[in-house]
This record gives structure tokens, C-alpha cells and sequence, in this order.
DNA sequence: AGCACGCCGACT
DNA sequence: GTCGGCGTGCTC
């Protein structure tokens, strides 16, 4: 009797495939175990198992399985469902969201590995120049990797090379699968039994009392585990400043065994500290939370910047851990999550696990491994997006706090998923409750807010009665006119700088460019550089006297004369965060200013670094992009500014006033402290546009009905779903006529509105076209049917050949 | 995603 | 003439 399983590969394929068991493996085998598979060739993949049957292929002869490894189901049931439903509603293969959802840890693949022949003589069998260096190379290293060889060879087809070697049997192939995930061990040291007892004790001191510095190793354990009341660890007795090897002769000895254990790689050690308030607003909208659950199972919590969304957090996780649940929460910003690390383990102590993606494999591992044993250690999981694919037992809430932010959709490799949406379809499979944070909602939180389709707490006033900052317009066209201006500083700015300094206060300044200046100009031809591979022109990095291209890192010398025509004479035009930190200089030439954005937070750590020595006031005045804006918390900052309002109100998307909006409200609650009033100056050339009164207004309402009516009369969200569709070809005309093609099969089939196909803002990155087609589905049109009608036509487009080389993808709700 | 197969241009 | 480029199809 035969027996099969339906497994999912971590590829970007359609449809599960079928394998072979035995009937031991059969009753074995669970869904959600993992088992090592044959996958063309030789390769061999992790796949998931998903279903049991012993109905045999009819078209294929199935192959039999590797190796299961697992002995209970890593994966569950829900999360499987769950998987599934972000595969259709992001459009995607259950395949990328398997792959994106398990830590790498788990994914083993094998890897080809080129070895040498050990009977081969170079002498007698005659080898190629090329055949000879892999040869050469072989010698030196006894193993070498696919990609290794192909770095040796200087070539991109290697396989006929190896080939050849093969058949001359000078090399051999080997798959190797790599173990990734390894326990970490700790190294204890103890005393054997037999001193334990006083007069063995005295004995050995008396020995040792020769050898000092072995005597000190002895009685610095004896005060580490009196102190410590718990086994000692090497590496603390090195902290005391005991030799290794000391340690190392005293084992030799016999009078120190060492014994080792596996151990969490993370760890956190909190006090318990319960004891903390929430003050009457906090309180009122704490009970108005729980209220709200009785009745809907998503609530918005809308609290203005410093209002203490956190403590109300705080709170509501301790009710769902008590009662033996786990809770989620989600942050937009890997960055974030250190700061809420301490404040939560302040409170709940090891219950608390963190992880996200910048963790290393074995910290993943682990983690997931906690939450599916339902361990203590994980009752509370901090995370970025990723954090939603672990998995959970007994979810009983999730919270997303700054849940308007961008970053929680996924732009690129897919799966594109939005993880405040993913979450709240997770939420309910759990029959758990979801609570969303905000001070500037969505659009589309707040739509379904005040529909009634979630639940709505509002919380007015900041903690601790700080005032709300006072937020003053700067109009530029009238400061340059009466040269008030030096550089991108208007006086205004320069006097409110001055004095918030001379308080002993910090600044923070806001620009959303990266960079010295956005393009370079010819002042007498008018030629901009461009970057050779993207549509887009090159930025002016002056400390590397670079010009850059944001969007393929392309980059070249700064250019000495215009390559068109020669002349000397090139201008920067615009400015970025860069000419501001250097305008700082010159003006405030005795004050510390430094800047955040991408070019100085690389690294693992670069991103605290700024953020500690900003906090411990090494830093006077921070320059920084939209990085600033998400839900730091700084309190010696007085005064916030802003110094080109402009450039964030004029992007070709439907949600640039929102997000402007957001994003200037965010930025000046950074300006709050308990003893003053904060300033916020915003500089802009359109002092009077809607979207810059409602934020001096603090007008959330306004923006809202106003943007509201756009969106409806627009065709956008929350009104209509929308589907984009983007195409990429090097052959411009291909990708045009491709387009067309699709654009006129989508909107004859679909009946719906279909738009485009359009030229993007930027129609060319790293040398491919592109063109995007954006599908609007109304309320009420089958979401599900139009999205399995959008892959049909797309699997036609796929079969027509001149357009199968088109690269096509597709973003449900795009950010 | 790999990887093999098969067809075309640039070199020995 | 061959080598190596790349477009095409398939993987249980």
C-alpha cells in the first residue's frame, strides 16, 4: 500500500508537492513537521508537510523523502491556515510566506560542494587552463562551493567546467547540508563533591596556600556562589578577574571539574516591578478598553504623542499573561524594540521574548521554540512585522503600536503583507483581540473606527500634564524675499535654536532628504547628472564628494566640469540632511550637532549609538529624516524643526497629505518635557495649505473628512481595494507593448476599474523599464473572485511568448 | 529559485 | 569551428 504527503516548498511556486513514505513514516509524519526533500537535480530543500493521503500521482512517479526532521509538528494548524490566507489575499505562492515566515534556522538547503579525486594524478590526465585553477585551488582548500568556483573562474557558467572535471575524475560532488542551528553552551565550574565536606575544605586551602593565585580562584567561587546562590559560570569567574588559565590548572588538577549546558542565547533579567499607576485619563481609557473588547475584537486606541500609550499597554498585557495567554506585541522599527525591551522586562521580567529579523538565526530559533512550547519565557513576544508568523498557542492579544506606519506593510520580496491587517485575520483565528495605537491613524483604522467596525478609545491629554508643543509657521517665500535667510535657516529658526541651547535644551530638526543636495546643475547647460542605470538624478554626498543614486547605489566622482559641456561651473541644487549638519556647523560652530539617517545608522548598532549619546546629551542638535518621527522619547528636547514642509506635501501618491500629516505630527511630539512648553517651527513656502493648518491646529478630524472625500471621489481606499500591478523588462518597447496588453485584458475582464498602463515618476531602476496597471475593487465586489481573476489573466499573459520575459508582480493594498 | 537544454554571436 | 551568452521549461 502506498502512502504520500503534500509538501510546501520555500519557493515561489504554486501548488504543494507529492512524496513518497513509507508506511512507518506515514504514522510518523504529522502536518507541520518538516522533512528533507529531493527537488529537481540534486538539491535538496526543507519542505513542509501539509496533508497525509494514499492517493498515488497519476501523471508522475512520486520520489520518496530524505529525511524527517522533526519529531513534532514545528508549525501549526492555524498558522498553516493562516499562511494560506496571506498567500491569496497578498497574492502570493504559500510558498514565500512558508519561506519568509520560518527563521533560516529551520531551512536548511544543501550545497553543492566540489571535492577532489583522491586518484587523480594532474600529470597523465590533461586539463584546460580553466579545469587546472579549480584543480590548483583544490589543492590549497579541500572543498570549494559552487559560488567559490565561479569567483575563481571570473564566470557566471561553471557548471560545464565542473562537468568536464568530473568525467576526468579529478573532482567529485557532494550535497552538504549545513546544521544551522547550533545550541549554545554555557561553561559552569564547580567543586567536586568530595571538598564539599569542612575538613577536605581546610585541606585543600592548605595546599594551595603555596600557589596564591590558585588559592584566590578557589575562595572568589566560594564568595560567586555564596553571593550568587547559583551554579557558577566561567566566564563570571573571569569577570572577578581570575586568569583562564588559572582555572584551566586548578581543572587539570582535579580540584575544579567543569561541566557545560545549553543555554538561551537570549536572556533578559527584570525586577519585578509592578508597581506603577495609571493616572485617572489612563485609567478611564483602560477600562474603556476592556469595555470595548466585550463587544468588538479590534479597538483603536487613539492617544495623542506622550499621552502614555504605553502604561495602558503594560496593563492590559499583564491581565491577558495572568490568565495564562500570550500576547503579541508589534513595533514598526526593529530600533524601537530596545527601548520597550527594558521597559517590559522591567515589569514581566524573562516573560518577555523579542523577535525580529536583524536577530541572529539562533536567537529566532529559540524564540520560536518558546512560543510553540507555550514557555514562560515567551508570554509576551516583542516584535517587528516578522513576529506574526510564530507559533502562538494561546494568543489572546496583539497589540500594534504606531500602527499608521508605513513600514508595517512589506514592500519587496514577497509576501507583501500588511501586518496590521495580517494580524487582525490572525487575531481572529485565535479568538484573540487586537488593540491598535496611534496618535495619527490611518485613514483606514479611523474609517472603520467610526463605522463601528472596531472599537474607539480616545485619550486626550498628555501624562503628566505636559503641554502640547506650541507649533508656529514659517513662511520662506517672505524670509528669502526679505533675506532673512542664511543658508536653509530663516532668523526665526536661528533665534529659537540660540536660546533653546542656551536653556541647556535639545533640538531636533527635521528634513526628509538624505544626503547634500538632491541633484547637481550646470549653470550653463543645465545639465543634471543622471544615474546611468535608474531614471533618477544623482545625489551630492559632499563629506565622500560622491554623487550617488538612491536607488542602485551607483556612484561616481564628483564631477569637475559638466560632462556635456565642459563648463566648470555646476551648482547644487536642493538640500539635504547633510548641508544642514554642515550649515550647523558653521553656525553654531562650539555645539555638538550630528545626523541620523540612513548613511549613519548602518551597522548593527548605529541606530542606538545616536539615539544613547542624543539621550545622555552628547549631541546638541539632531539632524534627521523621517527616522525621527517614529515613537522615540527624548526629554530634554525643547524645541522641533522642520525645515522644508514642502517636499513631503508634493508626492505622487494618494496618501502624501496623510502621511505628511503623520509624519509632522509625529516629529513635533518629540518636542515634550514635564517642567516647559515645546516649540515647534515649521518652515514651508505654502504657510496657508490645509494639510499645514491642520497640523498647527492639531486638527486630526479635519485632515481626516478632508482626505475622506478625496479618497472616495478618487477611487482610493478604505473605499476601494487596490490591486498594482508593476512589470519590469530592459527592452523599453517590450515592457510598453506587454502593458498594453495586459491593461486591455484586465479592464475588458475584470469589471472593474482598471487604470493605466502608467509610466512611473521613476520608469527606470537598474536598467529595467517599468510600467505599472492599478486595479481598483470596489466595497462589495468580490475581493477574492477579482484577485483569482487578476492571477488568471496573468497565467494567459504568461503564455503569450513575446511577454513571458516581462517580469510581473503583484501588491494587493499598496502602500 | 536553481538547473539543464538549446539556440545564436564572438572569439580561437 | 567552439565557447559562453541567455531565453525556456521543469522540478513531485
Amino acid at each position: 500500500m502506498p502512502f504520500f504527503i503534500e509538501v510546501i516548498l520555500p519557493l515561489a511556486l504554486p501548488k504543494p508537492f507529492t512524496y513518497s513514505v513509507t508506511q512507518a513514516e506515514y504514522a510518523f509524519l504529522k502536518p507541520g513537521m518538516r522533512v528533507a526533500v529531493p527537488f529537481g537535480r540534486n538539491k535538496i530543500y526543507t519542505g513542509l508537510v501539509i496533508a497525509l493521503h494514499e492517493n498515488p500521482p497519476q501523471l508522475y512517479e512520486a520520489r520518496e523523502i530524505h529525511q524527517i526532521l522533526d519529531d513534532d509538528p514545528l508549525v501549526t494548524a492555524i498558522q498553516l491556515s493562516h499562511w494560506q490566507w496571506v498567500a491569496n489575499y497578498y497574492m502570493c505562492s504559500i510558498g514565500e510566506v512558508y519561506r519568509s515566515a520560518m527563521p533560516s534556522g529551520f531551512l536548511l538547503e544543501s550545497e553543492t560542494i566540489i571535492t577532489q579525486h583522491k586518484d587523480f594524478n594532474s600529470e597523465t590526465g590533461d586539463l584546460t587552463d580553466d579545469e587546472y585553477l579549480v584543480y590548483e585551488a583544490l589543492q590549497k582548500q579541500s572543498a570549494l562551493k559552487v559560488q567559490e568556483v565561479a569567483a575563481i573562474l571570473n564566470k557566471k557558467t561553471i557548471l560545464p567546467v565542473i562537468n568536464r572535471l568530473i568525467t576526468k575524475n579529478a573532482v567529485m560532488l557532494q550535497e552538504e547540508m549545513s546544521e544551522k542551528y547550533k545550541p549554545k553552551s554555557i561553561r559552569y565550574i564547580r567543586l567536586p563533591e568530595e571538598f564539599m565536606r569542612e575538613e577536605q575544605l581546610s585541606e585543600l586551602i592548605e595546599v594551595l596556600s603555596r600557589a596564591q593565585k590558585q588559592r584566590e580562584a578557589v575562595m572568589q567561587y566560594f564568595q560567586l556562589q555564596a553571593s550568587e546562590k547559583k551554579p557558577v559560570t566561567a566566564k563570571k569567574l573571569n569577570d572577578a578577574g581570575i586568569n583562564s588559565t588559572i582555572i584551566k590548572s586548578l581543572v587539570d588538577k582535579g580540584i575544579f571539574e567543569e561541566y557545560y549546558i545549553d543555554e538561551d542565547r537570549v536572556k533578559f533579567e527584570g525586577n519585578d516591578d509592578a508597581g506603577f499607576g495609571l493616572s485617572p485619563k489612563q485609567k478611564e481609557a483602560f477600562d474603556e478598553i476592556k469595555t470595548s473588547f466585550e463587544q468588538k475584537d479590534v479597538t483603536l486606541l487613539h492617544g495623542i504623542t506622550s499621552s502614555g500609550k504605553t502604561e495602558i499597554y503594560i496593563k492590559l498585557i499583564e491581565e491577558y499573561i495572568n490568565s495564562g495567554q500570550q500576547v503579541l506585541y508589534l513595533l514598526p522599527e526593529i530600533a524601537l524594540t530596545t527601548q520597550l525591551v527594558v521597559r517590559l522586562t522591567a515589569y514581566f521580567g524573562n516573560q518577555v521574548a523579542v523577535f525580529h529579523s536583524k536577530y541572529s538565526n539562533n536567537e529566532r530559533v529559540e524564540v520560536w521554540n518558546q512560543v510553540l512550547s507555550a514557555s514562560e519565557k515567551a508570554k509576551v513576544v516583542i516584535g517587528a512585522r516578522s513576529a506574526l508568523f510564530l507559533p502562538y498557542q494561546h494568543l489572546g492579544l496583539i497589540i500594534i503600536d504606531e500602527e499608521h506606519e508605513p513600514t508595517f506593510k512589506q514592500q519587496d520580496p514577497a509576501p507583501r503583507y500588511h501586518a496590521r491587517d495580517a494580524a487582525i485575520v490572525l487575531a481572529n483565528a485565535h479568538k484573540a483581540k487586537v488593540l491598535l495605537g496611534s496618535a495619527t491613524p490611518a485613514i483606514e483604522t479611523y474609517y472603520n473606527a467610526s463605522g463601528g467596525k472596531y472599537g474607539y478609545v480616545e485619550l486626550k491629554e498628555r501624562y503628566g500634564n505636559v503641554m502640547p508643543p506650541e507649533i508656529l509657521l514659517i513662511d520662506l517665500k517672505d524670509k528669502y524675499k526679505r533675506k532673512q535667510m542664511t543658508g536653509h535657516f530663516s532668523d526665526m529658526m536661528i533665534e529659537a535654536i540660540t536660546e533653546t541651547l542656551a536653556n541647556g535644551k535639545q533640538v531636533i530638526l527635521f528634513q526628509n532628504r538624505r544626503g547634500y543636495s538632491p541633484w547637481v546643475e550646470c549653470l550653463t547647460c543645465g545639465h543634471v547628472p543622471q544615474c546611468p542605470q535608474c531614471d533618477v538624478s544623482l545625489t551630492y554626498y559632499k563629506y565622500k564628494n560622491q554623487l550617488r543614486c538612491h536607488y542602485c547605489g551607483h556612484h561616481i566622482a564628483k564631477p569637475t566640469h559638466c560632462h556635456q559641456c565642459q563648463s566648470p561651473d555646476l551648482d547644487t541644487k536642493g538640500f539635504g540632511t547633510e548641508q544642514i549638519e554642515l550649515e550647523l556647523k558653521t553656525l553654531f560652530p562650539d555645539k555638538h550637532s550630528w545626523r541620523m539617517d540612513q548613511d549613519t545608522t548602518r551597522g548593527k548598532h548605529g541606530y542606538e549609538k545616536i539615539i544613547d549619546s542624543f539621550k545622555n546629551r552628547e549631541i546638541d542638535i539632531l539632524v534627521g529624516t523621517q527616522m525621527l518621527a517614529k515613537g522615540l522619547h527624548f526629554d530634554n528636547v525643547a524645541l522641533v524643526g522642520i525645515l522644508n514642509a514642502d517636499n513631503m506635501l508634493y508626492q505622487p501618491d494618494f496618501r502624501a497629505f496623510e502621511r505628511a500629516y503623520q509624519m509632522m505630527v509625529q516629529v513635533a511630539g518629540r518636542a515634550g518635557r514635564k517642567d516647559q512648553r515645546g516649540k515647534v517651527l515649521i518652515q514651508t513656502y505654502n504657510p496657508l495649505h490645509n494639510i499645514i493648518r491642520q497640523v498647527t491646529d492639531n486638527d486630526y478630524e479635519g485632515m481626516y473628512k478632508e482626505q475622506l472625500y478625496e479618497r472616495h471621489n478618487f477611487k482610493y481606499p478604505p473605499f476601494f481595494r487596490l490591486v498594482r500591478v508593476t512589470l519590469r523588462h530592459k527592452d523599453y518597447e517590450k515592457v510598453k507593448d506587454a502593458a498594453i496588453w495586459l491593461f486591455n485584458v484586465l479592464s475588458q475582464q475584470l469589471g472593474v476599474t482598471v487604470l493605466g498602463p502608467e509610466e512611473p515618476g521613476i520608469n527606470r531602476i537598474r536598467n529595467e523599464y517599468i510600467r505599472t496597471i492599478m486595479i481598483k475593487i470596489p466595497q462589495g465586489a468580490a475581493l477574492g473572485g477579482t484577485k483569482k481573476a487578476i492571477e488568471r489573466i496573468l497565467a494567459s499573459f504568461d503564455a503569450v511568448p513575446q511577454y513571458r520575459a516581462v517580469r510581473v508582480t503583484l501588491n494587493a493594498d499598496p502602500y
